[in-house]
DNA sequence: CCCTTAGTTTATAATAATTCTAATGTATCT
DNA sequence: AGATACATTAGAATTATTATAAACTAAGGG
Protein backbone atom coordinates (compact mmCIF):
# COMPACT_ATOMS: atom_id res chain seq x y z
CA UNK A 1 0.00 0.00 0.00
CA UNK A 2 2.68 2.55 0.17
CA UNK A 3 3.55 2.71 -3.55
CA UNK A 4 -0.50 3.80 -3.72
CA UNK A 5 0.53 7.13 -3.28
CA UNK A 6 3.15 7.09 -5.75
CA UNK A 7 0.85 5.51 -8.16
CA UNK A 8 -1.55 8.54 -7.15
CA UNK A 9 1.09 11.09 -7.81
CA UNK A 10 2.24 9.49 -11.27
CA UNK A 11 -1.53 9.72 -12.59
CA UNK A 12 -2.18 12.88 -11.28
CA UNK A 13 0.98 14.34 -13.21
CA UNK A 14 0.06 12.97 -16.70
CA UNK A 15 -3.83 14.15 -16.60
CA UNK A 16 -5.16 10.68 -15.63
CA UNK A 17 -7.20 10.57 -12.61
CA UNK A 18 -6.27 8.15 -9.85
CA UNK A 19 -9.01 6.03 -9.82
CA UNK A 20 -8.90 2.70 -7.26
CA UNK A 21 -9.22 0.34 -10.94
CA UNK A 22 -6.29 2.21 -12.08
CA UNK A 23 -4.38 2.14 -9.06
CA UNK A 24 -5.20 -1.26 -8.74
CA UNK A 25 -3.89 -2.04 -12.24
CA UNK A 26 -0.61 -0.07 -11.18
CA UNK A 27 0.07 -2.29 -8.66
CA UNK A 28 -0.01 -5.31 -10.63
CA UNK A 29 1.94 -3.96 -13.38
CA UNK A 30 4.63 -1.96 -11.66
CA UNK A 31 5.00 -3.26 -8.09
CA UNK A 32 7.22 -5.87 -8.87
CA UNK A 33 11.03 -4.13 -10.72
CA UNK A 34 10.83 -6.86 -13.04
CA UNK A 35 9.82 -6.53 -16.88
CA UNK A 36 6.78 -7.63 -17.35
CA UNK A 37 5.22 -9.32 -20.59
CA UNK A 38 1.75 -9.75 -20.77
CA UNK A 39 -1.79 -10.01 -22.56
CA UNK A 40 -5.45 -8.07 -21.84
CA UNK A 41 -6.56 -11.14 -21.06
CA UNK A 42 -3.33 -12.32 -18.71
CA UNK A 43 -3.91 -8.66 -16.96
CA UNK A 44 -7.52 -9.39 -16.44
CA UNK A 45 -7.00 -12.61 -14.43
CA UNK A 46 -4.25 -11.38 -12.25
CA UNK A 47 -6.52 -8.52 -11.18
CA UNK A 48 -9.18 -10.91 -10.37
CA UNK A 49 -7.15 -13.02 -8.21
CA UNK A 50 -4.53 -10.94 -6.45
CA UNK A 51 -6.73 -7.72 -6.06
CA UNK A 52 -10.37 -7.99 -4.27
CA UNK A 53 -12.04 -5.39 -6.65
CA UNK A 54 -13.63 -5.84 -10.28
CA UNK A 55 -12.70 -4.06 -13.23
CA UNK A 56 -14.23 -4.25 -16.30
CA UNK A 57 -12.39 -5.57 -19.68
CA UNK A 58 -13.82 -2.37 -20.90
CA UNK A 59 -11.44 -0.36 -18.05
CA UNK A 60 -8.67 -2.87 -18.82
CA UNK A 61 -8.14 -1.76 -22.21
CA UNK A 62 -8.80 1.68 -21.23
CA UNK A 63 -6.39 1.73 -18.96
CA UNK A 64 -3.60 0.10 -20.77
CA UNK A 65 -3.83 2.24 -24.01
CA UNK A 66 -3.88 5.29 -21.63
CA UNK A 67 -0.39 4.03 -20.03
CA UNK A 68 0.51 3.50 -23.55
CA UNK A 69 -0.03 7.33 -24.63
CA UNK A 70 1.71 8.44 -21.12
CA UNK A 71 4.76 5.64 -21.93
CA UNK A 72 3.75 3.66 -19.08
CA UNK A 73 3.66 0.79 -21.70
CA UNK A 74 4.82 -0.53 -24.55
CA UNK A 75 3.25 -2.39 -26.94
CA UNK A 76 5.28 -5.73 -28.81
CA UNK A 77 4.28 -6.68 -31.94
CA UNK A 78 5.00 -10.55 -31.73
CA UNK A 79 1.74 -12.23 -33.24
CA UNK A 80 -0.88 -10.71 -34.75
CA UNK A 81 -3.62 -12.31 -32.73
CA UNK A 82 -3.24 -11.15 -29.34
CA UNK A 83 -1.98 -7.31 -28.65
CA UNK A 84 1.03 -8.10 -25.89
CA UNK A 85 2.41 -5.37 -23.35
CA UNK A 86 5.65 -4.96 -21.87
CA UNK A 87 6.41 -2.91 -18.63
CA UNK A 88 9.62 -2.03 -20.13
CA UNK A 89 9.27 0.85 -21.72
CA UNK A 90 13.28 1.60 -22.08
CA UNK A 91 14.97 1.26 -25.40
CA UNK A 92 15.25 -3.01 -25.29
CA UNK A 93 15.34 -6.24 -27.56
CA UNK A 94 13.28 -9.09 -27.26
CA UNK A 95 14.29 -13.47 -27.53
CA UNK A 96 11.15 -15.02 -28.76
CA UNK A 97 11.15 -18.49 -27.60
CA UNK A 98 8.79 -20.36 -30.29
CA UNK A 99 9.18 -23.65 -28.30
CA UNK A 100 7.06 -22.05 -24.93
CA UNK A 101 5.74 -18.75 -26.46
CA UNK A 102 8.39 -17.27 -24.12
CA UNK A 103 9.42 -13.43 -24.64
CA UNK A 104 12.74 -12.26 -22.65
CA UNK A 105 14.12 -9.06 -22.52
CA UNK A 106 18.06 -7.59 -24.12
CA UNK A 107 19.12 -4.71 -22.55
CA UNK A 108 20.14 -2.18 -24.78
CA UNK A 109 23.47 -2.62 -24.02
CA UNK A 110 23.88 -5.88 -24.41
CA UNK A 111 23.40 -5.50 -28.11
CA UNK A 112 26.48 -4.27 -30.27
CA UNK A 113 25.70 -1.49 -32.59
CA UNK A 114 23.90 -1.90 -35.22
CA UNK A 115 24.57 -0.63 -39.03
CA UNK A 116 21.77 -0.26 -41.83
CA UNK A 117 23.10 1.06 -44.62
CA UNK A 118 20.14 1.18 -46.93
CA UNK A 119 18.79 4.86 -46.81
CA UNK A 120 15.57 6.24 -47.16
CA UNK A 121 15.46 9.44 -48.25
CA UNK A 122 13.46 12.13 -46.67
CA UNK A 123 13.14 9.92 -43.78
CA UNK A 124 15.85 9.27 -40.53
CA UNK A 125 15.70 6.34 -38.42
CA UNK A 126 13.62 6.82 -35.28
CA UNK A 127 14.34 3.52 -33.63
CA UNK A 128 15.49 0.40 -34.08
CA UNK A 129 14.54 -3.20 -32.51
CA UNK A 130 15.85 -6.74 -32.75
CA UNK A 131 14.11 -9.89 -32.40
CA UNK A 132 15.74 -12.86 -31.85
CA UNK A 133 13.87 -16.28 -32.18
CA UNK A 134 15.48 -18.83 -29.92
CA UNK A 135 15.46 -23.03 -30.58
CA UNK A 136 16.49 -25.82 -28.42
CA UNK A 137 20.14 -26.69 -28.61
CA UNK A 138 20.43 -29.86 -30.10
CA UNK B 1 0.07 -17.43 -68.87
CA UNK B 2 3.34 -18.54 -69.16
CA UNK B 3 4.25 -18.92 -65.39
CA UNK B 4 1.29 -20.98 -64.82
CA UNK B 5 3.06 -24.16 -65.55
CA UNK B 6 5.94 -23.02 -63.32
CA UNK B 7 3.37 -22.49 -60.36
CA UNK B 8 1.56 -26.00 -60.88
CA UNK B 9 4.82 -28.02 -60.68
CA UNK B 10 6.07 -25.70 -57.63
CA UNK B 11 2.74 -26.77 -56.02
CA UNK B 12 2.73 -29.95 -57.29
CA UNK B 13 6.26 -30.36 -55.62
CA UNK B 14 5.58 -29.41 -52.59
CA UNK B 15 2.30 -31.93 -52.04
CA UNK B 16 -0.56 -28.93 -52.90
CA UNK B 17 -2.72 -29.31 -55.79
CA UNK B 18 -2.84 -26.87 -58.65
CA UNK B 19 -6.21 -25.54 -58.61
CA UNK B 20 -7.06 -22.59 -60.63
CA UNK B 21 -7.60 -20.70 -57.12
CA UNK B 22 -4.16 -21.56 -55.82
CA UNK B 23 -2.59 -21.18 -59.64
CA UNK B 24 -4.23 -17.54 -59.32
CA UNK B 25 -3.07 -16.11 -56.36
CA UNK B 26 0.65 -17.39 -57.27
CA UNK B 27 0.31 -15.25 -60.31
CA UNK B 28 -1.03 -12.37 -58.31
CA UNK B 29 2.15 -12.73 -55.43
CA UNK B 30 5.30 -14.06 -57.55
CA UNK B 31 4.30 -12.64 -61.14
CA UNK B 32 6.47 -9.87 -60.41
CA UNK B 33 9.50 -10.06 -58.96
CA UNK B 34 9.54 -7.52 -56.57
CA UNK B 35 8.68 -7.80 -52.26
CA UNK B 36 5.55 -7.77 -51.87
CA UNK B 37 3.53 -6.82 -48.60
CA UNK B 38 0.05 -7.56 -48.12
CA UNK B 39 -2.74 -8.24 -45.80
CA UNK B 40 -5.61 -10.96 -46.50
CA UNK B 41 -8.34 -8.18 -47.66
CA UNK B 42 -5.74 -6.25 -50.14
CA UNK B 43 -5.08 -9.80 -51.65
CA UNK B 44 -8.97 -10.51 -52.27
CA UNK B 45 -9.29 -7.32 -53.62
CA UNK B 46 -6.53 -7.73 -55.82
CA UNK B 47 -7.62 -10.91 -57.14
CA UNK B 48 -10.90 -9.44 -57.77
CA UNK B 49 -9.58 -7.05 -59.88
CA UNK B 50 -6.74 -8.56 -61.65
CA UNK B 51 -8.42 -11.71 -62.23
CA UNK B 52 -11.67 -12.83 -63.35
CA UNK B 53 -11.80 -15.88 -60.97
CA UNK B 54 -13.73 -15.52 -57.47
CA UNK B 55 -12.04 -16.74 -54.58
CA UNK B 56 -13.59 -16.94 -51.36
CA UNK B 57 -12.21 -15.63 -48.36
CA UNK B 58 -11.86 -18.90 -46.81
CA UNK B 59 -9.90 -20.33 -49.66
CA UNK B 60 -7.45 -17.31 -49.64
CA UNK B 61 -6.55 -17.53 -46.06
CA UNK B 62 -6.41 -21.17 -46.42
CA UNK B 63 -3.63 -21.05 -49.43
CA UNK B 64 -1.76 -17.78 -47.61
CA UNK B 65 -1.60 -20.33 -44.49
CA UNK B 66 -0.28 -23.41 -46.84
CA UNK B 67 2.32 -21.09 -48.45
CA UNK B 68 3.56 -20.36 -45.00
CA UNK B 69 4.08 -23.76 -44.21
CA UNK B 70 5.58 -24.04 -47.39
CA UNK B 71 8.26 -21.63 -47.23
CA UNK B 72 6.56 -19.29 -50.55
CA UNK B 73 5.21 -16.79 -47.79
CA UNK B 74 6.50 -15.39 -44.37
CA UNK B 75 4.33 -13.35 -41.48
CA UNK B 76 5.36 -10.22 -40.32
CA UNK B 77 4.29 -8.75 -37.08
CA UNK B 78 4.04 -5.56 -37.46
CA UNK B 79 0.47 -4.61 -36.48
CA UNK B 80 -1.43 -6.62 -33.74
CA UNK B 81 -4.91 -6.59 -35.37
CA UNK B 82 -4.03 -7.38 -38.65
CA UNK B 83 -1.82 -10.06 -40.32
CA UNK B 84 1.23 -8.89 -43.05
CA UNK B 85 2.33 -11.47 -45.30
CA UNK B 86 5.89 -11.04 -47.30
CA UNK B 87 6.80 -12.91 -50.16
CA UNK B 88 10.03 -12.09 -49.62
CA UNK B 89 10.99 -15.11 -47.52
CA UNK B 90 15.06 -14.52 -47.88
CA UNK B 91 16.39 -13.89 -44.36
CA UNK B 92 15.72 -9.87 -44.55
CA UNK B 93 14.82 -6.64 -42.16
CA UNK B 94 12.27 -3.99 -42.52
CA UNK B 95 12.37 -0.14 -42.26
CA UNK B 96 8.28 1.17 -40.96
CA UNK B 97 7.57 4.16 -41.72
CA UNK B 98 4.55 5.29 -38.96
CA UNK B 99 3.47 8.25 -40.78
CA UNK B 100 2.06 5.95 -43.56
CA UNK B 101 2.57 2.61 -42.55
CA UNK B 102 4.45 1.97 -45.31
CA UNK B 103 7.07 -1.01 -45.04
CA UNK B 104 9.95 -1.38 -46.71
CA UNK B 105 12.74 -4.82 -46.94
CA UNK B 106 16.18 -3.91 -45.77
CA UNK B 107 18.66 -6.57 -47.44
CA UNK B 108 20.13 -9.02 -45.03
CA UNK B 109 23.87 -7.46 -46.49
CA UNK B 110 22.68 -4.29 -46.06
CA UNK B 111 22.89 -4.61 -42.53
CA UNK B 112 26.31 -5.17 -40.40
CA UNK B 113 26.72 -7.85 -37.70
CA UNK B 114 24.50 -8.05 -35.09
CA UNK B 115 26.40 -9.28 -31.75
CA UNK B 116 24.10 -10.18 -29.00
CA UNK B 117 25.93 -10.64 -26.02
CA UNK B 118 23.18 -11.77 -23.58
CA UNK B 119 22.73 -15.37 -23.85
CA UNK B 120 19.76 -18.16 -23.00
CA UNK B 121 20.72 -21.40 -21.42
CA UNK B 122 19.98 -24.49 -23.42
CA UNK B 123 18.83 -22.15 -26.51
CA UNK B 124 20.64 -21.08 -29.43
CA UNK B 125 19.71 -18.56 -31.56
CA UNK B 126 17.56 -19.71 -34.66
CA UNK B 127 17.18 -15.95 -36.06
CA UNK B 128 17.71 -12.14 -35.94
CA UNK B 129 15.68 -9.93 -37.39
CA UNK B 130 16.08 -6.07 -37.34
CA UNK B 131 13.40 -3.68 -37.64
CA UNK B 132 13.29 -0.26 -38.24
CA UNK B 133 10.99 2.71 -37.33
CA UNK B 134 11.81 5.66 -39.30
CA UNK B 135 10.74 9.44 -39.19
CA UNK B 136 10.43 12.32 -41.40
CA UNK B 137 13.60 13.98 -41.65
CA UNK B 138 13.29 17.38 -40.15
C1' DC C 1 -19.28 20.22 2.98
C1' DC C 2 -22.48 20.12 -1.03
C1' DC C 3 -22.98 20.83 -6.18
C1' DT C 4 -21.55 20.82 -10.55
C1' DT C 5 -19.06 19.00 -14.17
C1' DA C 6 -15.98 16.64 -16.65
C1' DG C 7 -13.72 12.48 -16.69
C1' DT C 8 -14.47 7.17 -15.58
C1' DT C 9 -16.38 2.82 -15.27
C1' DT C 10 -19.37 -0.55 -16.71
C1' DA C 11 -22.36 -3.90 -19.15
C1' DT C 12 -23.51 -4.69 -23.40
C1' DA C 13 -23.66 -4.19 -28.28
C1' DA C 14 -20.99 -3.64 -32.45
C1' DT C 15 -17.07 -4.55 -35.39
C1' DA C 16 -13.33 -6.89 -37.52
C1' DA C 17 -10.15 -10.49 -38.37
C1' DT C 18 -9.79 -15.13 -38.40
C1' DT C 19 -11.21 -19.99 -37.94
C1' DC C 20 -14.59 -23.69 -38.21
C1' DT C 21 -18.15 -26.54 -40.44
C1' DA C 22 -20.41 -29.29 -43.42
C1' DA C 23 -21.88 -29.58 -48.03
C1' DT C 24 -20.39 -29.53 -52.72
C1' DG C 25 -16.78 -29.71 -56.13
C1' DT C 26 -12.50 -31.33 -58.37
C1' DA C 27 -7.66 -33.21 -59.03
C1' DT C 28 -5.51 -37.54 -58.95
C1' DC C 29 -4.82 -42.46 -59.16
C1' DT C 30 -6.08 -46.83 -60.73
C1' DA D 1 -14.60 -43.57 -65.98
C1' DG D 2 -14.97 -44.28 -60.81
C1' DA D 3 -13.41 -43.92 -56.32
C1' DT D 4 -11.18 -41.19 -53.07
C1' DA D 5 -8.85 -37.83 -50.82
C1' DC D 6 -8.11 -33.17 -50.93
C1' DA D 7 -10.19 -28.26 -51.93
C1' DT D 8 -13.49 -24.73 -52.17
C1' DT D 9 -17.30 -22.40 -50.54
C1' DA D 10 -20.93 -19.81 -47.93
C1' DG D 11 -22.06 -18.96 -43.85
C1' DA D 12 -21.81 -19.62 -38.89
C1' DA D 13 -18.82 -19.37 -34.85
C1' DT D 14 -15.07 -17.49 -32.32
C1' DT D 15 -11.96 -14.09 -30.53
C1' DA D 16 -9.90 -9.70 -29.70
C1' DT D 17 -10.93 -5.17 -29.62
C1' DT D 18 -13.69 -0.86 -29.87
C1' DA D 19 -17.93 1.82 -29.39
C1' DT D 20 -22.07 3.27 -26.77
C1' DA D 21 -24.74 5.18 -23.43
C1' DA D 22 -26.10 5.06 -18.77
C1' DA D 23 -24.55 5.22 -14.01
C1' DC D 24 -20.72 6.67 -11.08
C1' DT D 25 -17.04 9.47 -8.99
C1' DA D 26 -13.00 12.66 -8.43
C1' DA D 27 -11.96 17.56 -8.39
C1' DG D 28 -12.83 22.27 -7.67
C1' DG D 29 -15.73 26.27 -6.43
C1' DG D 30 -18.83 28.21 -3.64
Amino acid sequence: MVYADHYINKLRKSGLRPTKQRIKICEVLFDNDQTFHFTIKELVKIIENQAKIKVSLATVYNTVHAFINKGYLKEIPIKSSVSYYDTNTAHHHHFFDENDGRLIDINHSDVGPIDIQTKIPGKKIKSIEVFVKLEDQK
